[in-house]
DNA sequence: CCAATCAGTAAGTCTACACTTACAGTAAGT
DNA sequence: ACTTACTGTAAGTGTAGACTTACTGATTGG
């Protein structure tokens, strides 16, 4: 649920390059497998830690499994990017105005 | 100058931690240290990592070395997450507009 | 029912890497 | 020059985890 799965999820090579086949519209498992160098178990342990990070979701057709993008789990990731994004600017904008040239004045130069 | 190595970067769970800390300004080695579980030396070696990253910047100040996030590197990732959101809840309209119930159609339901 | 297809899981291996301690370097104060 | 504070680097260790090859389980089609 937190933000730190996510993270781990796609700090991995292999995982990010399985995340974005998905990009596109949801892909069985075999499917993608075949367009990476790891063979097919390894994509699905891929998926699983991508699911249970909140990232991907998948639903049963036939035999096969679909798995593609969760939205909610992106956007999750996409509002942290964005309030880090943000808090950097107003710490950056505020110590331009605060002091010119130097910075975090502790009270004195001792 | 990839993605990848900022995925990488911030897939370890102590290197976001240290990364935090430079949320709201500038902080030196030492001090991100002193609250963490970690040596200081670890902090120093993920600090590296970030850097080399594009996440982070150094800035020499006496004995001390300040780090702050990098921006631009920040506004690279912020950058690859929106395309992704943006390509994928396209993938999700365009899907939906196609067939209602199905998708993918691949030219018979037998 | 049997075979084929698609997938998840178990078990084991092997490497990447996060961490530690010890050491070396640099700047500033006395 | 000596000491103190702050840091990076080297070297070594231990473990997490990414991968493989079995194996098992479901669903579908003949």
């Amino acid at each position: 649920m937190a933000y730190g799965e996510k993270w781990v999820a796609l700090g991995n090579g292999t995982r990010r390059a399985v995340f974005e086949r998905l990009r596109t519209g949801p892909r069985a498992v075999g499917e993608i497998a075949r367009e990476l160098p790891v063979s097919r178990p390894a994509v699905s342990q891929h998926l699983r830690v991508l699911k249970s990070a909140g990232l991907v979701r998948e639903r049963r057709q036939g035999t096969r499994r679909l798995y593609s993008v969760d939205p909610d789990g992106l956007a999750e990731l996409r509002a942290y990017v964005d309030g880090f994004w943000h808090e950097v600017l107003g710490a950056f904008t505020e110590a331009a105005e605060d002091g010119q040239g130097r910075e975090e004045d502790h009270g004195s130069e001792h």
